[in-house]
This record gives C-alpha cells, sequence and structure tokens, in this order.
DNA sequence: TTAGAATGCGGAGCGCTGTTCCGTTTTGTC
DNA sequence: GACAAAACGGAACAGCGCTCCGCATTCTAA
C-alpha cells in the first residue's frame, strides 16, 4: 500500500519530467550532507550550491524548510514508528517496550543535530514538520502509554504529546557537553512516570 | 554594600554623562515593554525606535542582546537566587525546598516570552546569557541539591547543570497549547529523582 | 563664561539570511 | 523538427544583526 498524500512533500512522481526527479533526489541527498555537518538551520543557499541548483529549484520542490527535513528524515521516522509495536511485542513489558522506544526516538533526535529545536519552534515555520512527527509518532507512542497504562506500571494522566515533547525539549543543545546528557534527565522523566511503589 | 562588577552590565555609573544614564534606562524600560510584546527575540531595531534612540546606542549600552536580557531581568534573577538559601531554612525538607525553588525557577522562565529557548540557543548573542545564569544561580541549585542528597531524600549522581538545563529546556515553547505544561514535566523529573521506596 | 576635549549619539551601510519572480532552458509530445 | 508545458537559475527584494564615523552634547578647566 503506498501512501497517498503525506503533509508537506514526497508526492508518488507522477507525471513528473526526469530532470525535476532527478533534481529532488539531488536535493534530498545534498540536505542530508549539510544537515549533519551544520544542522537543520543550514542557509538554503548552502544546499542548493551542494546539490548544484538554483535557490529557484530547491523551493519549487521543498516550499518550506520543514519539508525539506520532513522529507530527509522521513525514512527514520518510519522506522520509529514500525519499532513501537513490534517493541511491544517482544519487550518483557508495555513500561520495558516504551522505555526502550523512547530511546529510539532519543537516538534519533540526539544523532540529528539541532532536530530537536525544530520539533518545538512553531515559529519559523516549522510546523509542518511538527505535524508530520506527531501524526506519525503520536498514536505510537500513546499505544505504548496505554499499554504501561493498562498493566499499571505507570501512573494514569500523562499524555504522549506531552511525553515526547518533554522528550524531545530535552534533547536540545547536547552540545558534545559531558556535563548535560539528555538520556540521563529522560531516564529521569521515565523514573518520574512509573508508578511509585 | 553596593555590587562591585557584575557579568555584562550595570556599571554602578561613575562618571558617566547625564544623557548617557538616561538613556541607558529609557532603553531597559522600552526592551522591557518589548520583550514581553514581542519575546526575547524581538529585532534590536524595535527596541531602538520605541527607546526614541539610534541602533549605536542600543550597542554602546548593551554590547549584545544577552547583556541588555540580563539587564532588564537582573533583579528578577537575583530574587531566585537568594530565594535558595531562605526555602531551604523555610520548607519542611530540602527536598520540598528544592521542589519549591524549581518551580520559582519555572515561574519565571515560562511567564518571559522565548526566555528558555534563549538560554540554551548558543548560536546568537545569547552566550552571555547562558553564562549569567549559571553563574548565578547554579551554586544555589547545588545547594539545595546536596542538601536533599544528605537528607537521603533523592538518588546521588544528578549535578546541578544537568537538572537546571533540563528544567529550562522542558521550559521551551509553552505557546498556550494546554496540551503542553512544563510543569507536569518538571513534576515528572523531579518525582523521578526523589529516592524509590 | 567659554573654549576645547571627551563622551555619546544617530543612522547609513555592510553582510548574511529567507523568499519571490521571471526570462531562459530543458523536456516531452505530436 | 516544432511547439507548449514544465522546470531551471539566479537576480532582486526584504528583514535582520552589527559596525562605523561624522556630528551633537556634555563636561571641565581656565
Amino acid at each position: 500500500m503506498e501512501p497517498i498524500a503525506s503533509p508537506s512533500g514526497e508526492p508518488p512522481a507522477r507525471g513528473r519530467r526526469a530532470d525535476a526527479l532527478r533534481n529532488r533526489q539531488t536535493l534530498l541527498d545534498a540536505a542530508a550532507e549539510v544537515f549533519v555537518a551544520s544542522g537543520v538551520d543550514a542557509p538554503i543557499r548552502e544546499i542548493a550550491a551542494r546539490a548544484g541548483v538554483g535557490m529557484g529549484t530547491v523551493y519549487r520542490h521543498f516550499p518550506t524548510r520543514a519539508d525539506l527535513v520532513v522529507a530527509v528524515y522521513r525514512h527514520q521516522v518510519e522506522a520509529c514508528a514500525e519499532a513501537g509495536p513490534s517493541l511491544l511485542a517482544s519487550a518483557g513489558s508495555p513500561f520495558a517496550a516504551l522505555r526502550r522506544w523512547i530511546d529510539l526516538f532519543v537516538d534519533f533526535l540526539v544523532t540529528k543535530h539541532g532536530l530537536a529545536g525544530a520539533l518545538q519552534s512553531d515559529s519559523s515555520g516549522f510546523a509542518a514538520l511538527h505535524e508530520y512527527f506527531l501524526d506519525r509518532l503520536l498514536p505510537v507512542c500513546t499505544q505504548l502509554l496505554e499499554a504501561a497504562a493498562d498493566a499499571g506500571e505507570i501512573r494514569p494522566g500523562t499524555e504522549a504529546y506531552e511525553l515526547m515533547r518533554g522528550v524531545g525539549n530535552l534533547c536540545i543543545g547536547h552540545d558534545g557537553d559531558p556535563r548535560y546528557d539528555p538520556r540521563r534527565l529522560v531516564d529521569l522523566l521515565l523514573r518520574g512516570l512509573a508508578h511509585p511503589a
């Protein structure tokens, strides 16, 4: 089953001209390189230059920066989303599954320089990115939370949205500073979520 | 006792010309207004315009944006810093004092539009802001943490730096979204910090 | 009081960004 | 091959931070 239309980007290439498809791919590759090198805030010009195309071409394919980011990271988000149910089946308990899933989520955020920041800043037109992440990952997280709550492993009353956003925020700005390790704080958060004896 | 020299700003007005002192105050007032209206990311031009002075005047008095922010909020930061020891004396237990202090800290960040975000963004001229907060509040937080640890109320191994930065990050981007309440997450964090029975 | 120096002021200007727009080139089709 | 549609490139515009320097204001000392 092919995804019909996802928020902002990656239409299924119907009737596109060959050079357009080629450029789209070139741009995605270039953007991926630039993002890991300079973060998601890298100048659009830099991406265009690395891809060897003009500014107009970038904006035609990806009207907003968020569209570009979404397209680049779509695969990883997809992987994370799919990991949810399988962890629920394979891990020892729902809460263990939740922990491991959050771990994957943190992995993803932490390796992508600046992405966590982009997740919450609605101001600069990252709304589309925010929306996509939510659409895709929120149901997964909700499922894990509910399973853990049903099993009596965590205190009820925490929404997936809040949890994910909190985790995302905690992952902001870990610039190799050994004094700040997002994982330790996320661990504290999850401990707080667990039922007190 | 007069403060001798504080990091970035507010020198004790010795030998300054009258118009300079006047403009400094005008700028602080204007900045305070603009910050509540448009956040701490507001264009410097806007602040200069509201104060009725030129750009150069702003930069002469406050070389970086952080200096301006620090000067505007200095009193409140100071109050927060001073609240630490007194809470330790008045609250029921060290951990209770820590909780209430963190609460004050969150209050401060949450009511200042965009301040929490600015605290972690090393990109702009906000570096000094980060530094000032750390210089002033880190010792206080450390004292509270150590007291609670000595009392056996919290698990050891968490540094004040990490905790403060985590709390700061959690306060980012609560744009009146009822689905995201930083306080709930900070509460979870503190629960996780508390010793498990 | 008044000249001269010192201090402070204003805003034009530079460089860097995102974003748009349109003349030109490439591609697909008949 | 010819023609229209699609896509391209990058000049151009706008908003921003920050600097720089000629001019105005204030202070000081004679």
